[in-house]
DNA sequence: CGCATAATCAACCATCTGGTTGACCAATGG
DNA sequence: CCATTGGTCAACCAGATGGTTGATTATGCG
């Protein structure tokens, strides 16, 4: 799996977004993260691993304990890959909200005046529906 | 399963994601979509149906057709809870840093001095390791 | 030394996921 | 009318996920 999907993957739990919370307030051991929930020291202990597979945190040792850390910048690439997509988006329907601007007398696809239909369906203009 | 675990989770897959970055460039059909991947429409139609249960995507209904559409503005839920922690745990950084700079000569925990020890081991200041 | 603590490893289990194939439904268009 | 197109539904399957319990490995402490 590659680094995004193994990210969005690791934030896709409750369980593990709220470590990470908790994490983002100072490095703690695996015990005390355990500490406020029902399941078992050994289900966390997965949960941490999880992840450390996806490079959010990673582990110090400290005689007995692990201390963990949160690694916050490899949350970047995953707002990053989030807000291109939604500035293009964004950006698109500004574009649109211009052009249904200009020509404002278009029944046809009040919305989506930009959905590419397949090539072979192709009609005369405005005849659709 | 709660919102925000949804939509990480929907994001959590490579062709999911592709999905959304090209709905980002406008509206599309299943058919169209499904056209440039080696697995079924079927297939296709199952990650689509993730993502609007997501809520990422709805569907408009023109004949056979089923036109895709991103809603993007559910993304930016997602990226606040990103840099609300990025930043949370950026700050706390800036602070040990400064912290560091202060008081220079510290061998303990040089890196993370911040780590809370369990309350029943505090031995005196200075006496760890 | 010997016990308690911190954490992992291992096996197991139920459920979810991502894909398949086959049948089915709805609308178009010759 | 009926074949074609676009899409969903259903059943199935292999593998991943999230949890459990039990055993094991290190380390610290009286």
């Amino acid at each position: 799996m590659d680094q995004l999907s193994r990210t969005f993957a690791a934030l896709a739990d409750p369980t593990r977004r709220d470590l990470v919370a908790r994490l983002s307030a100072g490095d703690a051991s695996v015990a005390e993260l355990a500490a406020p929930y029902a399941m078992s020291l050994q289900a966390v202990s997965k949960h941490v691993a999880v992840l450390e597979r996806a490079g959010l945190v990673s582990k110090r040792r400290d005689a007995q304990r692990r201390p963990v850390h949160l690694e916050a910048e490899v949350l970047a690439p995953v707002t990053d890959w989030l807000e291109l997509y939604r500035r293009r988006a964004e950006d698109r329907f500004q574009r649109l909200d211009a052009v249904l601007a200009e020509l404002a007398a278009d029944e046809a696809y009040p919305q989506t005046a930009v959905f590419a239909r397949p090539p072979r369906n192709t009609r005369p203009e405005g005849m659709n529906r």
